[in-house]
DNA sequence: TGAGTACAACGTACGCCGTACGGTGCACGC
DNA sequence: GCGTGCACCGTACGGCGTACGTTGTACTCA
């Protein structure tokens, strides 16, 4: 790792963590605890809650005392995404599971996740985190797909978009109790006040087809939506490996 | 609309705009130029770019003023967000379109709008949009499947499904755009400097199912992704479809 | 024509934020 | 026992969203 590298640092605290100091005084705080108090605090009230300052007081410490040990917020939101993404939270199924009941299993984890920690779905608009947690939850993906008769790319397309369908399945429920929760109200307050401007919309016929939907169209709850979308992928999956099976052999890598 | 209503003075900005005052001066700017500035600098310099000095300041205004027209800045994210989905860029297709022509086109049209409005995937936290041209996007869709044999919920599941893919893959594209762009490089430079530390994770046995992977595991595009998940969805769709013709009749509205 | 009034513009200020900088004092190597 | 490197952190700067109150304009009505 030479001195050249700009990312040096960055994937060093992540990989590696701080180095043991051994000139000076003791220090009062670890990395670990850092991390773990913003991931609290973020949890708890929402990434927007989390401030420097919050934080260091939660810590019983100065405010500038966290850059002793993180080189700025976003290198810390960093350590917290691959934090969160740790080994205790990854699928521990058994490796033999067919393929379909790990993908499913997979993006049920992935769901809980992300409901756990809504804050990772905001904040990791800053940089493609590679830390050693993200990539070990990859490697155990793709072991959990390696029957699979898809090339590693298209191995990586699916985990990609797996994972895409799990975030904005959540991004859509996480919506609604936001908004909800920022405008002080319930869920169904929230909706029943934005009914009557529905309500003229649909009878002022600039949108026919909505006006003709069924009473329950708008019923469905968020995990249903997520299952619909997981079934009709793995049944994407199963009719795509159907087609290579009868047209002869795989090309896995 | 009741005055009681906490949400009627959103939801009037949305559906109908400022009212025109009557007595006072003529007011310098109208709500449609500020909008407009606003999805401008967005989109030029980034959601962290537009703050409402900015805004003034390319508006010729004073600060203050633009909230004589908006509420507060997160409304005025709304008021982007239902703009920017505006009919100009409805899909126009021709009504008679196979129902998978029509979710592919909605897929792809999907995607051009997220990567030419990158805010829009981190704006709407705020509040789910229940704006009319939100509204009129969502009746061109529920148009588009009308056919399908699904029920209305399964339609509407459907495209939050779609929808999610869609930002889904965006988001992943974007995401590494700007990594790049935040440490003033080039995406290639990022992965570079990545290298020599997934290189050394790779030689550590700790990941031995991605050690093994084809060189060109990580070669694929961000479309190539979204291709593959989109193919996925329709396939599943298709899949479905199959079986309830098989079975008689459909349970659509 | 003059008074009253509603409303547009916006300067100032408050309390947040991330963080650059530099001083103070501790704990170890010599 | 002292020099040195580092931990701690107070202060300050330049941003942010926006509450509040003043000023001046353009209309209505007497």
């Amino acid at each position: 790792m030479s001195d050249q590298n700009p990312l040096a640092k960055s994937l060093q605290l992540l990989w590696e963590g701080l180095p043991e100091p051994e000139k000076g005084p003791k220090p009062k705080l670890r990395l670990e605890q850092i991390v773990a108090a913003g991931i609290d605090l973020a949890d708890a009230d929402g990434l927007e809650a989390l401030s420097m300052r919050r934080l260091a007081e939660k810590l019983g410490v100065g405010t500038m005392s966290l850059y002793r040990y993180v080189p700025s917020k976003n290198e810390l939101l960093n350590l917290m995404l691959d934090t969160v993404v740790g080994p205790s939270h990854t699928r521990m199924t058994s490796p033999r599971l067919g393929w379909r009941e790990f993908l499913a299993i997979t993006a049920h984890e992935g769901r809980q996740l992300y409901l756990a920690h809504p804050w990772t779905l905001q904040a990791n608009w800053s940089r493609p985190v590679l830390g050693p947690n993200s990539v070990a939850d990859l490697d155990l993906f793709m072991t959990g797909v390696k029957e699979l008769p898809l090339s590693d790319r298209e191995k990586m397309n699916l985990a990609t978009v797996l994972d895409s369908h799990v975030m904005g399945a959540v991004r859509q429920e996480l919506l609604w109790q936001k908004a909800a929760a920022e405008s002080d109200m319930t869920d169904e307050e929230f909706w029943t006040y934005q009914l009557p401007t529905l309500e003229r919309a649909m009878e002022s016929g600039r949108f026919p087809t909505l006006a003709q939907l069924s009473e329950d169209t708008f019923d469905g709850t968020n995990e249903e939506t997520f299952e619909f979308g997981l079934d009709l992928l793995l049944d994407g999956v199963e009719e795509e490996i159907q087609r290579r099976l009868a047209q002869g052999g795989a090309d896995s890598a």
